[in-house]
DNA sequence: TAGATACTTGACTATTTTAGTCAGGTTTAT
DNA sequence: ATAAACCTGACTAAAATAGTCAAGTATCTA
């Protein structure tokens, strides 16, 4: 089970921008230099991030991108939705009545891993980037 | 972020046999045919839960393998060691002083994740091969 | 003691996913 | 005008996954 680098990104790009006074835009280019991240790659993962309206963008010269809400209201799951990391513990389709061995019943772990789906999801569900932004400056003292 | 076959299927194999009396072996070929797994995908999935002495093998007819500990001391972290499911959240080396970036500090979102991947193993470390039993067996009633 | 059952081992491979790259745009401040 | 920055879609190398395959060895039973 791992966290892909897509998912880890979005996130580590986000704290970044929320650092700011989400007043003047910040550009991928800033985020790509100081995060080590490649440029094509956070576009790709910004074109997300703005069609689930987690951020806006300025274009043109100075431009880049604001948050589209306050670091309060963004939870983990909001940006790991946008960005397509999914939790995925079970292999059957949830909403089908198959189980994953195509039998007609589900089989013998599907409630271990929806639970275990639950738990992981509760977590991105509590953390905000308000959190991560403080967190992350009180361990700096 | 999501479970590997490999995990799944080693949980539900271990699950399938703790079933039983764990006096009589099972064989691979039952499980197989029971839970829809491919038997030579068993064979190497066995070989590492009886290398980590998870399971105990009988050679020849009549053979198979035994649970070589209580149900209730086999926890899922045990059998996703055994099988190289492992829990993989950073990205750089936890023991490494540098960051994922490359840099002399962790990035900025390193301890969240480390914090997830904590929250995970927790879950890991409490469920018991008798607990799933226990749960599917109520489940049925 | 022959044959069947079942474990044992190691190498091999197709498929899928990931983690990008690349090439071409368009918009806007200066 | 020109440069900074967003925007889009297609493409690709590398890694991981999910197996398969082949050739054993051990043990029970008839
Ligand atoms: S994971 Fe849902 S039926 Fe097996
Ligand atoms: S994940 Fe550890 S430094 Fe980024």
């Amino acid at each position: 089970m791992k966290l892909t680098s897509k998912g880890r990104y979005a996130v580590m790009a986000l704290v970044d921008m929320a650092r700011f006074d989400n007043i003047n835009p910040v550009s991928l280019r800033d985020i790509s230099l100081r995060q080590g991240i490649s440029l094509d790659y956070l576009e790709q993962i910004f074109s997300k991030l703005r069609k689930k309206e987690i951020v806006q963008s300025v274009r043109g010269t100075q431009g880049g991108y604001v948050l589209n809400k306050k670091a309060r209201e963004i939870k983990l799951t909001n940006i790991f939705d946008a960005v397509d990391e999914k939790v995925k513990t079970v292999q059957c389709k949830k909403e089908s009545k198959k189980g994953c061995n195509g039998k007609a019943t589900k089989c013998l772990t599907h409630n271990l891993w929806d639970e275990l789906e639950n738990h992981i999801n509760n977590f991105f569900d509590q953390k905000s980037l308000e959190d991560l932004v403080k967190d992350n400056s009180e361990r700096r003292i």
